[in-house]
DNA sequence: ATATTTTATTAGTATAAACTAAATCATTAA
DNA sequence: TTAATGATTTAGTTTATACTAATAAAATAT
């Protein structure tokens, strides 16, 4: 790799990163990276406060990043993370989920209030202590919520893809991968349902006119809509 | 208690943290609190960053938390904390040396680099989480450094005050009750030479005149100079 | 008692991050 | 192809936090 962020002196505000960690997860979600989105998205992390980020602020915030280097024009629409600003981007989905895996597993924290507090840490996390911190965790591979945890040699695209629950096919045996970790009052459902990564399931039906799916999971059945199982994903199982 | 902040929305910018951490270790040491020594104080804060606090920049922000009412004048010269202050003083006090223990006892954080460490993340911990850690730590008492966790209830007045070690008498036996914790450099001499909270020693010579005090302690001896004498704090102990 | 030095404050400026209101540019629809 | 809609950008402001340079006020020294 020809680039050493670890000898730039790359300063980056709090403000940046909690965009640099949005980009990544529009990128994830195949949701175009455009200025009304991203202005979208931002207003919908939680908690962050009075921060409803207007279109103006949010093209304010893109030519700061620009010429920080973490963003650059692809001549056309979309707005394109460069390299330098997609080592930074995963750098903080690495922060933010092991912070979400020590506040669960070491400190005790419960899972609904995880995503909260991890990510108030994040931005307090220096890179040393990071390393620590994944030490401590003997290497975790994925957080609480089943989401992948990126490694130092990772990039964007090797980050594996996997299947939503509402793309999935009635009656075949599933393991929930990951369930989505904002909505404190939707995690407390999943953890009441026993609905959490590792989970065998099955769809046992899949409604897409009603906008349901109803699974069979090893502690009883549970029907949720689909805006919430597209936000579930999947891995097979051998039948 | 006629207060409760937990009640109402006082919302503290980091900076503002900071400087009610600042103006609390500058009453602790008996330094008074005026605008150039806590430009002063603030210049030392371990690598904040660029900050060197203009004189300037501190009147602004006293203003500012005079505002917030944290800061009221006492019509004469040094700058004085409101009772919320002072709560939220402590409030911090407690944050950065729960952080410390943390780091250092769950996490394996070398002491050296705790209280950096700590500083970063002491703004990034909610009152919710910080009850979790103090549990998870069996309600720790003093931080790794030794110096006192004020609990809830807790006030300025009622921590304890301690015997300096250069004011310390020859040939009496102590124990030591902290060690500063700003200089990494200077914690990994104390580390060496076993110089930490609880470690019993003896003042086997006090130099005045040469600025210099040697120690006998249960790994052998160690000659530190008056001005870092001056931050190690001691208890007596039974002859 | 005046001069010097130290401390505190104003004045004026800068930057990051936010906003509203208005304008421009692009896309879709009639 | 023009009108309507939607997306983006400018313009102009605001607030918090910093700064330098200059001034005022206070304390100290001659």
């Amino acid at each position: 790799m020809a680039l050493d962020p670890t000898q730039l002196d790359v300063n980056l505000s709090q403000a940046m990163e909690n965009y640099l960690l949005t980009i990544f997860h529009l990128n994830e979600d195949g949701i175009e990276v455009t200025v009304t989105n991203l202005a979208q998205a931002l207003r919908e992390i939680p908690l962050d406060e009075h921060i409803g980020t207007s279109m103006p602020s949010v093209i304010g915030m893109i030519n700061r990043m620009k010429k920080e280097d973490l963003i650059k024009d692809d001549e056309g629409r979309p707005i394109i993370l460069t390299e330098l600003g997609e080592y930074f981007a995963l750098d903080m989905v690495r922060r933010h989920r092991v912070a979400e895996t020590m506040v669960v597993e070491l400190l005790g924290v419960e899972l609904d209030k995880a995503h909260v507090e991890a990510h108030k840490l994040e931005h307090a996390i220096s890179s040393e202590l990071l390393d620590i911190i994944i030490e401590r965790l003997n290497n975790p591979q994925a957080s609480p919520f089943g989401e992948q945890i990126p490694g130092k040699e990772d990039s964007f695209d090797n980050l594996q893809n996997y299947l939503r629950l509402d793309e999935g096919s009635e009656g075949v045996k599933y393991k929930i991968k990951s369930i989505p970790e904002e909505d404190p009052e939707l995690i407390r459902f999943f953890m009441q349902h026993g609905i959490l990564p590792g989970t065998p399931i099955t769809i046992s039906e899949l409604g897409k006119s009603i906008g349901v799916v109803t699974l069979d999971t090893p502690s009883g059945n549970a029907t949720i809509g689909f805006e919430v199982a597209s936000k579930i994903k999947l891995t097979p199982v051998a039948n």
